[in-house]
DNA sequence: AAGCCGGGGCG
DNA sequence: CGCCCAGGCTT
């Protein structure tokens, strides 16, 4: 037995095996008790991005105060969104409301019943509308969700990036594959979801009662607490740099950039970093020395403002422009030059930099 | 492809 | 405090 044939040995005889996982572990849940396409839609709406124990009180009211999609169709919106505050997303009871009425309106209260047409109404996305298929209809449709991410990841050591549009392509095709050995549909969706709840969970995933231990491949290279694999977006830093443009007799100071840190080895004028915006000259924390030059200094024109974008910082720009009297031009750091505007330009600058010499002495 | 939308529970 | 949760819509 080559190892294709032995892949694709597990590949069938996973879904069979986490069905009968499901068999004995399956928690009791209300919408586990029905086949009727609105509470099963309401349910999984509800527990988009919500746990189970969170969406759980809010699903048995809803049901209370709308047992039919006619019910939900004829309530008030307002009183919809009471009865979801504290769930979060509220576009979600929005898009319940649109969706209700809808079906109410066009379908005849009839939901629709393939994942086809699910797909076309507000708030039902991919994995809903795979639930909805398959769970009330049947459909031999796969869910792919957070939990689906996660056990395959594992099971098959699957190192992408989950974040990824491409990587999104690769477990939803393993996902269709898998599903084709399933006894039944719905009982697989059901449970590898459930599996990825109560057994293959995020932080300490209960490897040493786990039925697919052998054939994990996370579990046998001890990679289970490091998959999936999914980058964490690197914040956007504001930085705001308040330049003092000094200039006499047509040159201006510059001075190259040596820090650990962006633009390295560039030159810029005169910089004053604060970590939120200041609007004025005097609001700007200038050091002894330099204080004094901006005293005898005259401020020419109204700062100019701008910003550039880069991957992880975002560098809001004000530039002041300082005339200084001739006396005083030996009085900057030492690393300080004085360049006319064509010395300037010639030196390696950042944009932000370039551009401002451009419009303000170009 | 990336940003946005939320509240709660967990280690 | 950061991560994650039965995702989907908009830009």
């Amino acid at each position: 037995m080559n190892w294709q044939s032995d892949l694709n040995a597990i590949k069938s005889a996973f879904p069979v095996t986490l069905e009968r996982w499901y068999e004995h572990h399956k928690r009791d849940l209300p919408w586990r008790h029905t086949r009727d396409p609105y509470r099963i839609w309401l349910s999984e709406i509800i527990l988009q991005q919500t746990r189970v124990a969170q969406g759980k009180p809010y699903y048995e009211r809803f049901i209370e105060a709308y047992p039919t999609v006619a019910d939900m169709a004829r309530a008030d919106e307002r009183e919809l969104l009471r009865l979801w505050q504290g769930l979060g997303y509220y576009s979600r009871a929005r898009n319940l409301h649109q969706t209700a009425r809808y079906v109410t309106d066009h379908l005849a209260e009839k939901f629709p019943d393939s994942f086809r047409d699910l797909l076309k109404m507000k708030g039902i996305g991919e994995y809903t509308a795979a639930a909805i298929a398959s769970f009330a209809f049947g459909e031999r449709v796969p869910v792919v969700d957070g939990n689906v991410y996660r056990v395959l990841a594992r099971v098959y050591g699957i190192e992408e990036d989950i974040t990824t549009t491409k990587a999104k392509k690769t477990f939803a095709a393993l996902a269709g594959e898998l599903i084709q050995s399933a006894d039944d549909p719905a009982t697989y969706n059901q449970a590898i979801m459930e599996f990825g709840a109560i057994q293959c969970t995020p932080l300490s995933p209960d490897c040493l009662l786990c039925p697919l231990q052998q054939q994990c491949v996370a579990y046998q290279t001890g990679r289970q607490h490091r998959l999936p694999v999914k980058a964490k977006k690197a914040p956007v830093r504001n930085r705001y740099f308040n330049y003092l443009v000094f200039q006499s007799k047509e040159r201006v100071a510059m001075h190259e950039r040596t820090a650990r840190d962006i633009w390295q080895n560039l030159h810029e004028f005169y910089l004053l970093e604060t970590d939120e915006p200041k609007g004025q000259l005097r609001d700007l924390p200038i050091p002894e020395p330099i204080s004094e030059l901006v005293e005898s200094g005259t401020l020419m024109a109204l700062p100019t403002e701008s910003m550039q974008l880069l991957s992880h910082q975002r560098i809001h720009a004000t530039f002041y422009i300082i005339d200084l009297p001739d006396d005083l031009t030996g009085r900057l750091p030492a690393d300080f030059q004085w360049y006319s505007v064509l010395q300037a330009g010639r030196l390696p600058k950042p944009v932000l930099i370039t551009n401002y010499l451009e419009k303000a002495f170009g």
